[in-house]
DNA sequence: TATTATTACGTTAGGCGTAAAGATT
DNA sequence: AATCTTTACGCCTAACGTAATAATA
């Protein structure tokens, strides 16, 4: 039979011409080389060389039998990479969320539920997501608004309510409320990669300018150093402190505030599993004290 | 890397659902099944089995593994085809006549002039000869007209002769020639496998009945007991003799005298070289003595 | 008890590298 | 002389089979 090494090998000397190169290309000797080349020989049962005294080259067969060896190794290879992937899409639960906040609860739920997957998590269009989970392509979707789906299990589990920061110089220092149309037109510090709230910014206040920044060191600088508008939530305050000369104005608009909801496949017992431990823990959440993070 | 072998074993595995089971299948001991089973494990580097103490089991990315391996042996045997059969397509000269007579002199020829190669040879309607010299389906072609195509080589190099035998108590007998319209309702004997002469007789004669005759023993017999008309020509005249109270008339019809000619690609430089020598012999052989052959 | 997988062990075949030879430019 | 392939030789890994072990139904 074939020998999957055997083709490597033949192709090496097809690529370089000669045993010597080859040779030293896979780190082998040419003994070894000479050797392999008869053996591939015998194994397709026909000549696949000319041979000189001092010289070895490929015949009209030997170029087909090359051909042919590349499309069975990359079969080889293929098949290598699929069993893979599959293997680690079977141990792996993926999240995609419209959003990073409900990830940090969530994603410390799941490590406790699934000790034994990898759980990987990325931010999506929240109009994409339903199909992502119903199609398989996800495990899991974070949204900011129900979504039906034949087969598809939905369940709120999170509140988050956008804030706004002055400083206590700003005009707006001192409302105890804010309106999204109040807002439009002055201009915010924004963080990259908040998902949904992106778009629900620039949506809400067209006439405004934001300053998005991907760097987190940046953004916490730009807070300090400037007057300019941010946002916060109530959600995950562990992560970072408000300024002493900053205050935090919550905004009154419906859209401010959302309900995360999480989905899933009815079929995926491991996941609807954690959907019944987050509504369990959704009641203890809400007691606990909230701080407040930086958009 | 994987290994051929070791999916074989894989695969054996899948289908027999037991080591031991596949083990007598393969002619193999079991503890090498389990050897070979750790070493498909390691190379593709994932689980694929549920152990039980006593029982071992393909997990769900087993299954995949074996799906994948079955592909890329498939890939292997089909390499392994593909290149033997491309090995044995070139040291092969097919050769496609309209008739069999052309090929009891060039077949000789052939093989006299390419001792390396094998030579197959089989009957083909004239029509489609040189569409597949010219698509490479076949390398020589013997038509009986003469046929154009870009590339092709078109030869003259033999000629045949149609003759009736009739019987001495024979109607017809004493006639020293004949034409088709004058046979036109007589039966016949005749041979099959005769190429495009079993269509001429019946398009040049639709008055009569052909009795084909598959095997050469059946036909001699019947050339001798019965009285019935059959055909001959000038060519091939060592295969068979004429029974004494048989005489032998030309028929006269232009469509009954036929120039073979070899057709082949200009490309293949084989096959123009015995054009060549075919050029050369056919003076010769138009000089040589001429018996009869019945078709 | 019969069946099955795994472990242990001794043997052997086959593959590799070094070294030398043969041949070509 | 330099380059390349092939042959020769010795080592050693690794794959195999037998036999023993363990566990299950």
């Amino acid at each position: 039979m074939l020998d999957l090494n055997d083709l490597e090998q033949l192709t090496a000397f097809a690529d370089c011409g000669t045993l010597t190169g080859a040779a030293e290309a896979l780190h082998i000797s040419q003994p070894t080389l000479t050797r392999t080349m008869k053996r591939v020989e015998e194994d397709f049962g026909v000549p696949l060389f000319r041979r000189g005294k001092n010289r070895l080259e490929l015949n009209e067969t030997g170029l087909q039998a090359v051909a042919q060896a590349r499309t069975v190794l990359a079969a080889a290879r293929g098949a290598e990479a699929q069993v893979r992937a599959f293997h680690a899409r079977l141990h792996t639960v993926a999240v995609e969320s419209c959003a990073p906040a409900p990830l940090w609860s969530l994603l410390p739920l799941l490590s406790r539920h699934m000790p034994d997957r990898t759980i990987s998590s990325s931010l999506a269009e929240p109009a994409d997501i339903p199909a992502r989970v119903a199609g398989g392509a996800c495990d899991i979707g974070v949204l900011p608004w129900p979504a039906e789906g034949e087969g598809l299990l939905c369940l709120p589990f999170l509140r988050e309510s956008l804030s706004v920061c002055v400083r206590s110089d700003h005009p707006l220092a001192g409302r105890n409320s804010l309106t999204f149309a109040e807002l439009n037109g002055f201009n915010f510090l924004l963080r990259a990669e908040i998902g949904f709230w992106t778009g629900l910014c620039r949506r809400s206040m067209p006439a405004s300018r934001f300053l998005v920044q991907t760097d987190e060191q940046d953004f916490l600088e730009l807070i300090r150093a400037s007057s300019l508008l941010f946002f916060t939530t109530d959600l995950a305050s562990d992560t970072m402190e408000l300024p002493p000369d900053r205050e935090r104005i919550p905004i009154t608009d419906p859209e401010a505030s959302v309900t995360y909801l999480f989905l899933c496949r009815r079929s995926n017992k491991t996941c609807r599993a954690a959907a019944e431990a987050l509504r369990g823990q959704a009641g203890q959440k809400s007691a606990g004290a909230k701080k407040s993070e930086a958009l």
